[in-house]
DNA sequence: TTTTAGCACTCTCGGATCGAGAGTGCTAAT
DNA sequence: ATTAGCACTCTCGATCCGAGAGTGCTAAAA
């Protein structure tokens, strides 16, 4: 299938690690000095002449060094990459830290999201874990000031959803704490659909609050749950190729867009299961402002009970072997984390 | 005091404005050109070389024009800047927004910084509003799966604050809810030292419980709140000042890096109470990162209450008088819903 | 047939040069 | 006190040039 003759490989592969490593264009002296290659330049020019036709190289101009294509990094990633285990102590180090921390989903999310900054120095993104589909285990309804009142839903799984609503009359907190219960003993277990259906059986106070829950169980079953988490940001500055700002301003504006960043990223989620990284090269078509960049994105939770999403977004030339090891190792940590938290509930 | 003739106060604020519209040095001519002045290009020189030799412009080269320096920006945000009202129709497409999103907190902590970020052309930050002196309302404790539980504190005053847990043995729900009854009960409306006097009282689960809460209570003392919401950033980038991006990345890294960020605010905010609108220009010594940077911040809320902050971060030539009306109008508003939520309930 | 040495050629990049333009400070006249 | 006039300074952009890096091609070597 693939046409490219071992050396072709070689030569496409060292390419593409000194491109990262330093930015520029890189060419056939440069090449073959410094991984000491046992051939001459004008061999690897030959070469490079070829992988330039089949569109795995660039040249910037006639007479500079090439520079990895798309396609070239494509090519690179899915068959010439070799999965690497991120080193001991690393893993030690990052395991440590989650280990330690408070057993809140907040807090895993944030520092997952630090972490992955730093080990990857780009930008990181982690979305909450949430469920596929929404079971109610607990309701509970507690005035907060006045008509206000904060209803607390939690999920079989653990999730907990908040919202804050006006009822239209005032409530004394008893009464609340009834209706909650009235309505967790009615639809414990329950998903929004058969809650929709049972909801006729019910009036008054109860008829409302069971209309506000629908409606937070309707966001909960979104593909992608409500919090992006974010670090790294600046880490996308410090490129060199995005000195002159421009680019790396369209990249921030995107991350900054939730609604845009949601829909990329549910877009990507319906691929793949949990474990398999999914590498975005060059935005992939889908999303112009990021055709200079890339993504390494994972799915981590329980399959097709709770899961979540995180990944890095990075310069094209990023060091693929690294990062892709460290979001997979970090989605294994954070899908230990959630299993442990859902434990073995029964579901369905 | 202050040694300026009034024309020397006019030019100062001449050039201001032109190299905030222009971000160029600014010389005589174009000075008395675009504004029309009624008088000749060597008066204005020689009164810019009086406000040179004042320290309020500088030149960045023998021959070029002035430009202000931070001496100067603060004389004129000081003493020289009149404070406008924001347009009629800017302030309704403003309010309308905030009257027609939801109740709830978190929404308006979005919104606000979303407002602030598109008026200003700057990056914004908003933090939660919280209570200067916590008391318990209301306790409530959900069991999410085995061990582990979710405790939420409802503040007077409406905050919410939540927090996760894993108790040392398997505890059913109704036991938890007792427990949370008597604990509500018995710690009312009394402050984190208060329950610490009565925590020897208590015994078994419900100590636990208490110590907990004695932990979520403190953080909520702090003077600057938990979440910072921030938006805008990369408006930032879009200054033709930082096309470089050194300086913009480490401005960015300031935001990032919610420890510095809140130690920040928290500084500034413990001066000046609600309604007063802070300006500090180029970093105001504090902060070397923010050197290149000024930072309009304002306190909302009720002071003595509940209190939260919310701001600008901007190119030192920023438009004061705009950014300063629009924080300002923004801290209106949500000192009217915070006021609103938390209404005549009793305090002390 | 494959590899490589040799070579002419191309293109970028950094530095040097230069003139135009903008702006200043000073002096002398108003 | 203001301003016209003028010499002077400094930046900025354009242009030019040479060095350097790299290529593609051809012909010889393996």
């Amino acid at each position: 299938m693939d046409n490219l003759t071992e050396r072709q490989k070689l030569i496409l592969s060292l390419v593409i690690h000194e491109y990262t490593r330093s930015a520029q264009p890189v060419g056939s002296n440069t090449l073959v000095k410094r991984y000491k290659l046992d051939m001459s330049p004008a061999t690897v020019r030959n070469e490079m002449a070829a992988l330039t036709d089949m569109g795995y190289l660039r040249q910037p101009h006639t007479s500079a060094g090439r520079v990895p294509s798309e396609e070239g990094f494509r090519f690179f990633v899915g068959r010439l990459l070799r999965e690497t285990e991120l080193p001991d102590d690393t893993r030690h180090m990052i395991s440590h830290q989650f280990y330690q921390s408070p057993p809140d989903t907040e807090q895993w999310m944030r520092l997952a999201a630090s972490v992955l900054a730093h080990q990857s120095r780009a930008a990181s993104l982690v979305t909450a874990p949430h469920p596929e589909k929404a079971l109610i285990k607990h309701v509970e309804v507690i005035s907060t000031y006045g008509r206000q009142v904060l209803m607390v839903l939690v999920m079989v799984g653990g999730e907990i959803r908040q919202r804050i609503m006006t009822l239209s009359d005032l409530v004394p907190q008893e009464v609340l704490t009834k209706a909650a219960q009235n309505i967790t003993r009615l639809l414990q277990g329950k998903d929004a659909a058969s809650i929709k259906a049972a909801m006729p059986q019910l009036q008054g106070l109860e008829y409302d609050l069971t209309h506000w829950m629908m409606q937070a169980m309707g966001e909960s079953d979104a593909v992608v749950g409500g919090e992006v988490y974010l670090d790294g940001l600046s880490n996308v500055l410090a490129e060199p190729e995005f000195s002159d700002s421009m680019e790396a301003r369209r990249a921030l504006r995107v991350l900054e867009e939730r609604s845009q960043l949601q829909q990329l990223l549910s877009r990507t989620m319906s691929g793949g299961g949990v474990g398999g990284v999914q590498v975005l090269i060059g935005g992939e078509g889908a999303m112009s402002e990021l055709s200079q960049f890339s993504m390494v994105l994972a799915r981590y939770g329980m399959p097709g009970v709770v899961t979540g999403m995180l990944g890095v977004l990075g310069p094209m030339r990023m060091p693929y072997g690294r990062t892709i090891s460290t979001v997979r190792y970090i989605a294994g940590i954070l899908s230990g984390l959630v299993t442990d938290a859902v434990g073995e509930e029964k579901y369905g």
